[in-house]
RNA sequence: GGAGACGUAUCGAAGUGGUCGCAACGAGCUUGACUCGAAAUCAAGUUGUCGGUUUACCCCGGCACGUGGGUUCGAAUCCCACCGUCUCCGCCA
């Protein structure tokens, strides 16, 4: 959602960003929008003006009445009667006029940041840099589910007659392992400064369809049967309806959170759940990260989230990537996006294990979450990125810790979370 | 889950259909006066949002009294639904 102001002023500028977003696609339509919207402030004119000669009639009437004058004020009354039915035919003309306003509107993508390279899918993302170095195995490392098979760790068979594909039991070492990750990664989050929420796990639908659109809520999001309530996909669904219509305190900006939760997802659509293992599941946990700032401030602090995720997986030692997400692999909110990538030494490549974006004011604007100032009411910078979210990082976390012998190796920092253990030992 | 009370601006709070009354009044906050300075006192200002006009300010108007509908010439006020808060009872980790 951009500014309507823009579009009016400086359509030009808009249609520019599209074209370099979508390049040869068909155009959204912004004329249509402009035009419209010309439209709209003229009947919104017109309709004020007859509200206001309304409420002065009807204000006479009680005067009338109050005078004994009876017959005057039946002929007003019947004046009136005209006039509401004017204003109706004007507010139902509105309202259609604005609801295609604002379906267009949804389909005019963020201004996208000049850096963003331009690419037509996420097979032209571009690889920005590495850290720690990127290491074969001496030896072939099995598929993950077989790793943890035989550290005793999970068991799929059991979930799927339980709860059906997509599920697993995590168990012993490698579930505490798994809570090891998360605890950590709460620790290293309030160490850099940002507060610890636990938000709630369920929403109502308005906040749903406020954090997303209606193909992702019924490709996503679980409902509660007989309730309007839904699970949340990511914790910043519930972190970021925190604010919605809001007026936020100047002072209290930047907001610097991170949060964990459980995450449940339908994964209905292009990916599909059929993928071996737990790389793809219906429910998950994350800790997550989320700012919401000043507008000049957003930029800093994209830097800042994603430093964040790149700095935790070093300090567990799994090699890492960041790649910049290209214009046509970035969703229509974002004005830049960043996927870091933990190394696979069995696919001897990068897979994606968080996602750092800047939605600069789209997603406020579309939620209402401003702040006050003295120039009066602005709209904030929204930001989010992922810290881990395990059980998928165990993936990463077993192909790169993994010795020949089948045991897995744990890396000093979580050691303190794991009892003292250095190792995981296979099951005998 | 049951019974009751309630939801008004930054906060407290009045307001049971129009005029007297522009959402009273009180507190807070801002500015000014007074003062060597402060307190006290006095005066003025102090919600958001959309549109018109505008470089901007100002000004004019519409809308908003939890949210959404309804009744009426006219709704903070009457009716309906929903959301939320509080008190008591019940149940419960």
């Amino acid at each position: 959602m951009i500014d309507i102001n823009i579009l009016r002023n400086n359509p030009e500028l808009v249609k520019e960003n599209i074209k370099r977003k979508f390049q040869d696609q068909k155009l959204p339509l912004v004329d249509e929008v402009v035009e419209l919207d010309k439209t709209l402030r003229l009947l919104k004119k017109e309709g004020d003006d007859k509200r206001r000669e309304k409420n002065e009639t009807s204000s006479q009437i009680g005067k009338l009445i109050a005078q004994g004058k009876k017959d005057e004020a039946e002929k007003m009354k019947a004046l009136v009667g005209k006039i509401n039915k004017r204003i109706t035919e004007i507010e139902d003309e509105e309202q259609k006029i604005s609801a295609r306003v604002k379906k267009i509107m949804l389909t005019i993508p963020n201004f996208v940041s000049a850096d963003v390279p331009v690419g037509k899918d996420d097979s032209e993302n571009v690889q920005l840099n590495t850290y720690l170095e990127a290491k074969e195995k001496p030896f072939e490392v099995p598929y993950h589910t077989e790793i943890l098979e035989k550290l005793g760790g999970i068991d799929l068979d059991s979930a799927r007659r339980t709860s059906g594909q997509g599920f697993y039991y995590l168990t012993g070492d490698i579930a505490r392992l798994h809570s090891a990750i998360l605890t950590y990664a709460r620790d290293f989050m309030i160490d850099r400064g940002y507060t610890y929420v636990i938000p709630p796990y369920m929403i109502r639908s308005d906040v749903v369809s406020g954090v997303m659109s209606f193909d992702e809520m019924d490709n996503m999001m679980y409902k509660i049967e007989g309730e309007d309530l839904y699970l949340i996909g990511t914790s910043e669904h519930s972190m970021i309806g925190r604010f919605m219509n809001t007026i936020l305190d100047e002072k209290s900006l930047p907001l610097k959170l991170t949060s964990y939760s459980p995450c449940f997802r339908k994964e209905k659509g292009a990916h599909g759940i059929e993928e071996r293992g737990i790389y793809r599941i219906h429910q998950f946990e994350k800790q997550e990260m989320i700012i919401v700032c000043k507008p000049e401030d957003s930029d800093k602090y994209y830097d800042e989230l994603w430093q964040n995720t790149v700095d935790f997986f070093v300090s567990m030692q799994i090699p890492v990537r960041t790649l910049a997400c290209c214009t046509g692999d970035l969703a229509d909110l974002k004005y830049k996006s960043l996927d870091v990538e933990a190394w696979s030494p069995r696919q001897k490549k990068y897979f994606e294990v968080g996602s750092c974006s800047n939605l600069t004011d789209a997603q406020a604007r579309r939620l209402g979450i401003r702040y006050k100032t003295e120039k009066g009411n602005v709209f904030a910078h929204t930001l989010n990125n992922t810290v881990v979210a395990p059980p998928r990082m165990i993936i990463a976390f077993v192909e790169n810790h993994l010795n020949a012998d089948g045991s897995v190796n744990i890396p000093p920092v979580l050691q303190p979370y794991m009892g003292g253990k250095t190792k995981i030992e296979i099951k005998k």
